[in-house]
DNA sequence: ATGATAACGAGACGTACAGTATCGTAATCG
DNA sequence: CGATTACGATACTGTACGTCTCGTTATCAT
């Protein structure tokens, strides 16, 4: 009860008459709705579950968010992302990376609220507008990896990276959300090698 | 009226007393399921609304289908997949079935359906159970290009093409519904490039 | 101090829809 | 022709979103 109120955000911003909204409830609406994301998944999610777990009214989550979307959203973009990870060469860099990711991945709702969030931007354009910045901050780490094997001559000039990168992710996209494969670490290396080598045969040597 | 009955899938077939359930209703419902698949979108679709369109009882859906979601998985797949082609040489196989493809895939429902159904059977196991032989007949004609590649030398024998399957698919994946980008046929020629090549720099005479 | 303002937790409320049950009717079999 | 089962229609139950109102509490201006 002490501490409760005035750790709101604001301090000593002026212009605003009456009680502050509550830092706390709304850190503790964002955590319930991680929490039950892992317990339940997205689509059995409820903001009644989310305001009784949290101790919160459901005016005060609609008070910040103006549906159940955009909560999802911003609790979504703090799940962990790729860590950028530097090696020396681009395949140990990405291998490494995904290999890490992938453990957190298992421990994470990501592998359901990433599809559902997927399937509600299909039919209602403006949530890519909430959501693709976050999006886009969760593969920076996969460019700088790309541009650094750009600078280490690995990859040539002008290839088109942006896309590279979705050749690296996209296979692990498919098997983890539309087949439902388990992917251990150890299907990774693979996976890098033939993203980093191609499908057709290598005709030189042959190694 | 007159044509209305009879038209039911059993033929001779005894033991069953009763009024045989109507392939026209049948046929009605995934018609209807289709169309407003198109037009709202899965998670905006009521089986209500469903009913309506096909002018039928909801009992008759429910009699057909367990729930709403099996009744979308059989509509889906009804829609358009792969096409097999066959053009001589893997890369054009590859390029004349996804550029075809995408032609089919912005008039259809697909891209709204596809993520609906991904995100279902994260946490929805049996799902899989139903979608999985749907999805891999889908997937059919992609690997009979890639067994014609291995046949004709252009991949290594022992290359994973199941892998290379969803490596070729991939990115395509990913833009389209996790990213929301729109996808032209002239997209597929560097894409195809890519995957097939790889992201490494070529290292032999550079062309 | 004291009043105006706005957020708080709680929960009632209206709406929408999934899925079930019941109606009277229609089609098929023995 | 009677038993059986599907038919379209519709009432019903249960759940959950999103809105609204309640009495209460924290902050600001005076």
């Amino acid at each position: 009860m002490s501490a409760e109120a005035g750790d709101g955000l604001r301090g000593g911003e002026s212009g605003a008459a009456g009680r502050p909204r509550s830092g706390q409830a709304h850190r503790a609406i964002l955590d319930a709705t991680l929490e039950l994301l892992l317990e339940v998944g997205f689509s059995a999610l409820t903001v009644e579950g989310v305001a009784s777990r949290a101790g919160v009214g459901k005016a005060t989550i609609y008070r910040r968010w103006p549906s159940k979307l955009p909560l999802v959203v911003e609790a979504f973009g703090r799940l962990p992302a790729f860590e950028d990870i530097d090696t020396g060469t681009l395949a140990g860099d990405l291998k490494a990376m995904l290999t890490r990711y992938l453990e957190e991945f298992i421990s994470t709702p990501l592998a359901t609220v990433y599809p559902s969030l997927a399937a509600e931007r299909a039919h209602n354009p403006e949530l890519g507008l909430v959501l693709d910045p976050v999006l886009k901050g969760r593969r920076r780490p996969l460019e700088a990896a790309l541009q650094r094997g750009v600078a280490r001559g690995e990859i040539a000039p002008g290839t088109d990276l942006d896309l590279a990168a979705d050749l690296i992710v996209g296979p692990i996209a498919v098997r983890l959300f539309f087949r439902g494969m388990k992917i251990s670490p150890g299907m990774v290396d693979p996976m890098v090698d033939l993203a980093l080598g191609g499908v057709l045969r290598d005709l030189r040597g042959t190694e």
